[in-house]
DNA sequence: ATACAATCTGAAGTGACTAGAGGTTCAAGA
DNA sequence: TCTTGAACCTCTAGTCACTTCAGATTGTAT
C-alpha cells in the first residue's frame, strides 16, 4: 500500500452527492457558505473529498432534514469539533428548535380546520355558486384564529 | 355633504397598515407585484386608499394567512373579479392546499418525535458529554425517517 | 414658521438554495 | 493515441415573500 493507495477514497463531487443525497450544487453552495471545507483539488481543479467531508456531509444533511438553520448547524459543527466544550449550547439548540417545531404543528393544525370548513361549504360541484370559499376569505369573522395571523407556521 | 366630503373614508398607507395588520412596506409591496391595484395619490404623490382597498387587502392578507402563494392569491382575486365564472378553480386550488398543509403536519409530527428523542438523551446536565445531540445527528442510522428528506416541511 | 412624523422611490439584502451559460477535465472505448 | 461525452468548473442571476436602508419629500400640529 503506497502513499498513492491511500487516496483511493477519494471521490469527485457527483460520488458524494449520490452518496448523501445532497445535490451537487448544494455541496458547492454549502463549501461558500463554509459549512463545508473545502476540499483538495484535482491538477485539473476539480473537488476530491474524503471519507471526513462525507461524515461531515453526513452531519449536515441531516440536520437540515430535522429542519435546523444553516446558522445553528454551523454552531453545532463547531461545537462537535470541539468535544471538550460542554454540551448546554447543542441541547439548548435541540430544545428551542422543538418548541417551535411543536408551535408550526399547532398553526398548522388550526389552519388545517380552517381550509377543511371552506373546502367543504363549497364541493365544487356543477352549479355555479357565489363561490363560498372566496367569500370566506373575504370576510375574516367566520374564522377561528381571528386574533393573529398563522403565516408563521410557513417560514 | 359636498363631492369633497365623499373622500372622507379615504385613508393614507400607515391607517391602512393598522387597519389590516399588514405592513406598510408589504403594502407598496403587494401593489409592486399587481395584487392591490395602485390607489389615487395626493397631489404630493402619497397613496389614499378607500374601502375597496381595504376589503381586498384584508382578502390578501387572509389568504396569506391560510398559506396560500401570491401567486394563488392572484388566481382567487380574478375569480372574485368575476363572479360569472365557475368556482371550480377556486375548489382546487383550497383543496390542493389543504393536501400539503397535511402532508407538512405529517412531516412535522414525525420530526417531532425525532428531536424528542435526541434531546432526551442529552438532558444538558452539568457532566459533559461525548454529546448525544451531536452524535445522533452524526450518525443518521439511529432515525426514523431514514428512507427520505423531511426537509420539505419547512418550505 | 417650524418641527417632526409619515411618506416617497429605488436598490439591495434575506435564506437556502436552484438554474443556466459557457467553458474545461476525466475516463472509457476504438 | 485519439475521440467522445458525461461530469466537472466558475460566475451570475433567479426564486419567494418580503424587509431594510438611504436619502428626499410631504403633511400636519403647534
Amino acid at each position: 500500500m503506497s502513499d498513492r493507495k491511500n487516496l483511493e477514497r477519494v471521490v469527485p463531487i457527483g460520488v458524494l452527492a449520490e452518496q448523501t443525497g445532497v445535490k451537487v450544487e448544494t455541496i458547492r453552495y454549502y463549501e461558500q457558505v463554509e459549512l463545508l471545507p473545502p476540499p483538495e483539488r484535482t491538477e485539473g481543479n476539480q473537488r476530491r473529498y474524503g471519507r471526513r467531508h462525507v461524515e461531515r456531509l453526513a452531519f449536515i444533511k441531516h440536520a437540515r432534514d430535522l429542519g435546523f438553520s444553516v446558522d445553528s448547524i454551523r454552531t453545532l459543527l463547531k461545537l462537535s469539533d470541539s468535544p471538550d466544550l460542554p454540551c448546554d449550547q447543542a441541547h439548548a439548540i435541540s430544545v428551542a428548535h422543538l418548541g417551535e417545531v411543536r408551535h408550526k404543528i399547532a398553526r398548522l393544525r388550526s389552519l388545517e380546520k380552517e381550509l377543511e370548513r371552506i373546502a367543504a361549504t363549497c364541493s365544487g360541484g356543477v352549479n355555479a355558486c357565489d363561490c363560498a370559499i372566496i367569500e370566506a376569505l373575504a370576510d375574516h369573522s367566520q374564522c377561528a384564529h381571528h386574533q393573529g395571523g398563522v403565516a408563521d407556521a410557513w417560514r
